[in-house]
DNA sequence: ACATTTTTACCTGATATCAGGTAATACAAA
DNA sequence: TTTGTATTACCTGATATCAGGTAAAAATGT
């Protein structure tokens, strides 16, 4: 056998740490070197440290899942990722694929799923957990569906129309001509492909991403 | 000492359920006679044998947690129960304590966390755990800000708002005046005091009440 | 250094929303 | 039976949004 690879768990939850962690303890093929609470200890951690495969909750406070992602496969390309949540998005789940994750397993899946994914991850699959999978491979079409994400500003303006102000308000509290956040605002509309504010803030809360 | 309490975990997902489980190993007071993964599940099985204590986790599929709380409650006022989440809002924690809850603990509270909630609330208190106390003390006006909620025509109104349509479309659809969907549009935004239907959206989200 | 994206800004006109009223009918609870 | 809430509906006027266009700095990335 290679030796064991070393595995973190990341997750806010202690619970579901403990969880995760006795069904890992089945498996002689990790080894569990890291149990953290946040994304930034991750970051952290792998700095330091050697690590061959991450576990992680997509819905981290501070640093969103996706970006997390992202950031740590842009330095360390060979660590296997997969994410985790407890609804899953279609979306965000291409998402975390398309950022370089190695796979995504609902937190409703059970023991055997679980360990099934992880060996597979570490042999170099890409896994689904049974119900993603039922998800995403609902509209075989064409089109990869990329979520587009939002810019800094427009992160901005959306946070404060989340909170119910006017395109004069905004323009005032961010010191920008009305007609500026007018623009913002018809390209976020465009970007998620929805006719006005409400559809908009219901896309984005419910794909999480507007506390990101 | 008492015979060990009788509880039963209710969560969608097995590794909660088995993170809060080997925790409660430790406990010599409580006996974990079941795991359910769903609401619908619980009511069957309090119905033919003895429950003593249930933690359960509020955000389960079909059946939100304050109702089932509420239902068991009215039949089986003795069982003490514990609501669980990953966030909290205020609103949703009152909601179940008045529903008859005993306790609620946030899923990134600590193992002691867990364990001295669990203890006291057998013992007959109420419990919250550290981060869910801060949350509700923060206004500790006298106001107990109550969540309204949402009549029968308010929902089909906000569930077609989410979707991106006008009063005009919502009218035709639900075969009203467009003025009749006009008040009710005000009558929400006014329980809610939000300004807009952006506002309104985010905070029904946040609060889980429109899918509910 | 170049290409791309982001951020800024302006114009117009058609619709839609919001806030202020009022009020009749219906249905359930007290 | 009365009280209250829910549902329906109408009126007006001020303001805001949405959709269509254009375009030039500024920042970012390669």
């Amino acid at each position: 056998m290679d030796k064991a690879y070393k595995t973190i768990i990341v997750d806010d939850h202690p619970i579901v740490i403990s969880g995760i962690s006795g069904l890992l303890s089945d498996l002689e093929s990790v080894e569990i070197v890291g149990k953290l609470q946040s994304g930034v200890k991750l970051v952290e951690y792998i700095e330091e440290n050697e690590v061959d495969l991450i576990l992680m909750d997509i819905f981290l406070p501070v640093i969103n899942g996706v970006d997390l992602c992202k950031t740590i496969k842009q330095k360390y390309p060979q660590i296997v990722i997969i994410g985790m949540s407890s609804q899953s998005e279609r979306s965000l789940v291409m998402q975390f694929i398309q950022n370089g994750g190695n796979g995504y397993i609902l937190k409703s899946a059970s023991f055997e799923e679980f360990k099934r994914c992880i060996n597979k991850a570490i042999e170099g699959e890409i896994v689904f957990s049974d119900e993603v999978k039922a998800i995403i491979s609902q509209p075989q079409s064409e089109d990869l569906e990329r979520i587009p994400s939002l810019s800094r500003r427009e992160k901005d303006i959306v946070m404060l129309l989340s909170k119910g102000k006017s395109t004069q308000e905004i323009a005032d509290e961010l010191f920008l001509s009305f007609l500026t956040v007018q623009t913002h605002r018809r390209n976020i509309l465009q970007k998620y492909k929805t006719k006005n504010v409400a559809e908009l803030m219901a896309f984005l809360l419910k794909n999480n991403l507007l506390n990101a």
